[in-house]
DNA sequence: ACAAACATACCAACTGGTCGGTATGTTGTC
DNA sequence: GACAACATACCGACCAGTTGGTATGTTTGT
């Protein structure tokens, strides 16, 4: 009895609407959570279900085990970086340089607010994860790529407005990477001013990249 | 079969060097590579124990348990770096900016060789234990504000040569940041471009502020 | 129209293995 | 024979994953 069924499964991607506060949006919610504060390692699925109210049958239900859930939580979090910056004030700027700053002020601002979380999820897991689990280390890889390739469309479009030609790939590195470790710094200092001090020199690098 | 240590020994904490293959340097080289290269959580004492060949009755004559050992490691780390730049061939440079360029380079190119284990055992260890254990995340912290320190000086005296007045502290974090960044962008990507690509605009940033 | 057959969503209890740590034994040296 | 420097064997806690089950739909043959 309770045969697992083959077939369909519905593959993934019903991600939006459906049920509001089903088990599974609350594990999502719950396990983003604790896996940003606390790493992939250190949260045991006992304490993904504590938070969320549910109990391991719920979870083993809707996802086929850690890694599955830890997949799953990169995804959304893609979406939800997404939506930030699709959504954020600075898009209303027409000059496509200031468009570029705005997103680094955009970023800079939210991580000095108190209330944010400072943590990457897609950060977060692929240190730990790097060498033990090809699958997530890609996942999370995907999520950073993803925000890359979002800020390197603001430079180009910044290249193309100036008349510039400047590797815009590897500026989006630049940012990834000073986002990255001003959140490891952040982490280890517990001094929120790291995001300022850091991405303040981005900022006005960048800045005078297109100036002069 | 075994040589032990030669007489003295003694006096615990002799923290330095030379001691032939004590079962404590052996433990702590083992550690300080498995806690780099798969992290805190996911390196067992039996993992560090293997690696060293030996049993986990030593490990526990030398260390009170596993914050200690890491913490040893965080230790013998600092040093290591210490000496690493201290050694370094950039030092000899007369032009302090120079030097100061001769240090982005010295880790640039450092980590662009294949044999190099990218990665930095404080920042590996810190962003697993920084809400779980307040006394490693303090030692990873010291580690890397020793590394900003030393930074720093090299910055406030390339300041002083060319009469500039600089944030240095504010921009040995960026240093800071962007190297973290970088090593947590390869074990996401696996492309050692990656410290060429960020540390090169760190580079041609800081020349610039020097520059004009 | 209706019930058998099946599917979905969840739950509580358990299992097998791992891990940090301990208790105790053995060996070489002063 | 006291002590440092190990080794061996083991324990309790925890954790990912399993098992077997309940309750509520949803489809389908007649």
């Amino acid at each position: 009895m309770f045969v697992r069924m083959p077939g369909k499964m519905t593959t993934t991607v019903e991600s939006n609407s459906s049920a509001p506060h089903s088990a599974r949006e609350k594990l999502l919610t719950a396990a983003v959570e604790l896996f940003r504060t606390n790493g992939y390692d250190a949260t045991s699925l006992d304490d993904i279900c504590r938070s969320a109210g549910v109990t391991k049958g719920a979870l083993f239900h809707h996802f086929a085990g850690k890694q599955a859930i830890a997949a799953a939580c990169l995804e959304a979090w893609s979406e939800t970086m997404a939506n930030m910056v699709a959504t954020a004030p600075f898009n209303e700027l027409e000059d496509p340089v200031e468009r570029v700053l705005g997103w680094i002020d955009f970023f800079s601002g939210a991580l000095s607010r108190p209330e944010t979380i400072k943590s990457c999820l897609a950060g977060t897991i692929v240190q730990e994860v790097s060498e033990s689990n090809p699958a997530l280390r890609d996942a999370a890889h995907g999520c950073i790529a993803n925000g890359e390739r979002r800020f390197q469309t603001l430079l180009d479009e910044a290249c193309a407005d100036r008349e510039r030609q400047l590797d815009t790939a590897s500026l989006a590195r630049l940012w990834s990477a000073s986002l990255q470790g001003s959140l490891l710094l952040y982490k280890a200092t517990r001094d929120p001013a790291v995001f300022a001090d850091s991405l303040g020199h981005v900022y006005r690098y960048i800045e005078s990249l297109f100036s002069e």
